[in-house]
RNA sequence: GACCCGUUGGUCAAGUUGGUUAAGACACCAGCCUUUCACGCUGGUAACGUGGGUCCGAAUCCCGCACGGGUCACCA
């Protein structure tokens, strides 16, 4: 790289943040921090209408939570660059001017037609198997209609004059060479609404060009997009930056594009948060869709895939969001986060109540310290068994309220009456005196020993005692649930289970 | 419809200059471990859309076809 690597993540506020935002943003963060380079965030919110409250503050708070920051941006302005939001560059002039010269210049002109217009001549090129495009009815206006439309008190855009049978190619980072013909592109486009906001196309060469971006990385939904924005980078006499169109995230389910409406799958990033996905885990599946490193390897840290990322790796065919890589992703996560971190995450989980389990957790009415206590004890039992924290909350529920369930306990019948009788007492006896803080290995041993006593064992000794503790009789280490229970509870538990006998 | 892009096991996905026993992961199955479940470990099944070329040799290059997708806004 010649130039000091500058690239940015450009989100428009028209919702919040969603995988595909995140994959984007991810991958030019990927690129910056790789490259040594700088990461900029640009908030497009040159469509009025469509923007959303709160969305860009959601995106940000988001963007962090997985641990992708920027080192320019609305919140943290380079005198150099700023403003930020294209709304006040727009107020600044920023764009006018270059709509002004491309203008003077006969590289772009006024257009009257009206929208209603517009909708109608390219519905009448569809019916006659066209595509629809603009067919430059403005270019050549007179000036008497030109006087007439202004009379009338239309007010104009402004579209771009697009050269004829001019041939744009780029070499992509993903792509390879890509190249179109200006005579496909649609015809002339605005770049200026008559509202006197830029059109995006317009806009994102400018900015890119000020804020003197050297690579510009977006969904390959932007490769159509990329010949147009070349025009206007040739009109103006700028160079263009390096492009790279990051395949587009597939729902296996549906075969296209991942969409808003595809009810099976999570869109959000603020559903996997909350839904118990580490912000790690999602980081390194985001990484890969549409990109892989070289190795075997699959779970790759936040620094290790800064090292690993190589641009030329970027894949050009759909990447299928793979759900249950996802959870497998997690799990090994969970696996090997640090218990009290664990515990730490799931608090914020519960405080936040945005899940049922969450709600009904909060509804115990433990304190604070409680509460940490019983996640604790069953982030011990269950942090190797499940894909989610949620899991773990769910788990954590049932073992706070036992006593409330309605167990099962059919499955006694199928050992001899009277040694699991002696069992059960005799573990009763040997708890009940027990400490609150017990710890798995105390309980393995009274459960040896009461065995050993009443001369039961293996499967004759611990499936009762899983029934009677868990409800079924394949269960965790027995040994561990019972330590997250306090010696009461147990004592309940052993006499609800005689009583059944 | 036009223009671009893609097509490797059930799923995801390596295979940058043509020569590989065509990686790896998830899922699945089996065995081991375990009181059981899960975890873990070991092993296994399984793939180059199709038809033509070029070449000693094609998953890799060329052409056609099929299928899938993206884009054709005063949205980004």
């Amino acid at each position: 790289m010649d130039k000091k690597v500058r690239v940015r993540y450009a989100p428009s506020p028209t919702g919040f943040l969603h995988i595909g935002n995140a994959q984007s943003a991810l991958f030019n963060y990927l690129f910056a921090k790789h490259f040594g380079g700088t990461m900029v965030l640009r908030i497009e919110d040159t469509d009025l209408a469509r923007n959303v409250e709160h969305g860009e503050e959601s995106q940000m708070k988001y963007l962090h939570w997985l641990g992708i920051d920027w080192d320019e941006g609305p919140d943290k302005p380079n005198p150099k660059y700023a403003p930020y939001h294209q709304t006040e560059r727009n107020k600044k002039g920023i764009y006018k001017k270059y709509i002004d010269q491309l203008i003077s210049e006969g590289k772009a002109y006024y257009d009257y037609a009206t929208e209603d217009e517009l909708q109608q001549m390219r519905e009448e090129q569809k019916k006659n198997g066209e595509a629809p495009h603009y067919d430059g009815r403005w270019y050549h206006a007179s000036e008497e209609d030109i006087a007439a439309a202004k009379a009338k008190g239309i007010k104009p855009s402004v579209r771009f004059h697009l050269p004829k049978n001019h041939t744009y190619e780029w070499n992509d980072w993903a792509l390879g060479k890509v190249e179109f013909n200006s005579d496909n592109l649609g015809g002339d486009f605005i770049i200026e609404k008559n509202n006197g906001m830029p059109t995006y196309n317009f806009a994102v060469v400018v900015d890119d060009h000020l804020m003197e971006i050297t690579d510009t990385l977006r969904g390959a939904d932007h490769i159509a997009n990329t010949p147009k924005q070349m025009a206007i980078y040739e009109a103006l006499g700028w160079e263009h930056p390096h492009f790279c169109h990051i395949s587009l995230i597939f729902n296996p389910a549906t075969g296209k594009k991942l969409s808003k409406r595809d009810k099976n799958t999570l869109q959000f990033i603020s559903e996997y948060h909350r839904e118990g996905y580490l912000k790690e885990a999602i980081f390194n599946f985001i990484a890969f869709l549409g990109w892989s490193p070289k190795g075997e390897q699959e779970i790759y840290s936040k620094e290790a895939l800064i090292k690993a990322y190589d641009p030329h790796r970027m894949s050009k065919s759909p990447a299928f969001f793979d759900q249950k890589k996802l959870d497998w992703i997690n799990a090994q996560y969970i696996k090997k986060t640090d218990v009290n971190d664990l515990v730490d995450r799931i608090m914020v989980l519960i405080h936040e109540q945005e899940t049922e389990i969450a709600k009904k957790l909060n509804g115990l009415g433990y304190s604070d310290d409680q509460m940490k206590d019983v996640i604790l004890r069953t982030v011990h039992v269950h942090q190797h068994d499940v894909n989610k924290l949620t899991e773990i909350m769910e788990h954590a529920y049932f073992y706070a309220t036992v006593l409330d369930h309605d167990m099962d306990y059919s499955g006694l019948k199928d050992f001899d009456h009277d040694d699991t009788l002696k069992v059960l007492q005799g573990l009763k006896d040997a708890v009940k005196d027990q400490p609150d803080d017990t710890d798995p290995q105390t309980y393995l041993n009274l459960i040896k020993q009461v065995g050993k006593d009443v001369a039961v064992k293996g499967r004759n000794l611990y499936f009762p005692l899983n029934i009677t503790f868990y409800g079924h009789s394949s269960a965790p280490q027995i040994n561990e649930i019972m330590a997250i229970y306090h010696p009461a509870t147990i004592v309940k538990l052993l006499d609800k289970a005689i009583a059944a006998l």
